[in-house]
DNA sequence: CAGCATCCGCTCCGATACTG
DNA sequence: CAGTATCGGAGCGGATGCTG
């Protein structure tokens, strides 16, 4: 995956969207953002399944996109925040739109 | 990848979105069918970094998971006819908000 | 605490060639 | 036309262990 947003440019603007938000966890992970600043093991807590490895790629690649900014504060022990840019809060329709949509889906295909 | 709907249940409702439209080029061919039923090599035509292998895999997914309806036609040379479920109708709100933010990068990150 | 390093399996994706 | 078969490579994702 991960296709250079110059290709994604060529075939669909959709195609663009996906190649910022398209990995594993990002769209939650923004999710939990939008209600503010946010630490590392905190992200790692409200997304239990992704390993540290992986939330790493997933923030580092978010920041180079230009939707996440990250902050570091020269203590001890660290302390490192994560938050949006203004283009990454942009993204709140995209993420309310499939937040409704999976709720809708677990209320209507529930066990 | 593809995460099985019942373990992104429990993470929360915007993966189990992800885990259904997920896939490279599958919102894209989404957006498309919402126009309309399309045949196999119109979608691929309309998609075109999408080889054979990949359009047809991701079809089946999105069959699989009852966004999308295969009709065949008993016909020589073959059709088949790929077209939305209400299901994947319902996808609606997530392709126009994808297609708006992709549009709205291209236009402020414009070469 | 917030990660990076390493190994490793697996899936995904592309290219090419072939079929009913 | 609408795929399937095969091969190959890239990258994701998990587990574990280590560091400033």
């Amino acid at each position: 995956m991960r296709l250079p947003v110059r290709r994604a440019m060529e075939v669909c603007p959709v195609e663009v969207a996906v190649s910022a938000v398209g990995g594993t966890w990002k769209l939650t992970v923004i999710k939990h953002l939008l209600e503010g600043p946010r630490r590392f093991n905190e992200l790692g807590r409200l997304v239990p399944l992704a390993n540290t490895k992986t939330l790493t790629r997933q923030l580092r690649e978010l920041e180079d996109d230009g939707l996440v900014l990250r902050t570091v504060y020269p203590e001890v022990p660290p302390r490192v925040e994560y938050s949006l840019t203004d283009l990454g809060r942009s993204l709140q329709p995209i993420v309310e739109a499939m937040n409704a949509w999976g709720k809708d889906f677990e209320r209507t295909h529930a066990d």
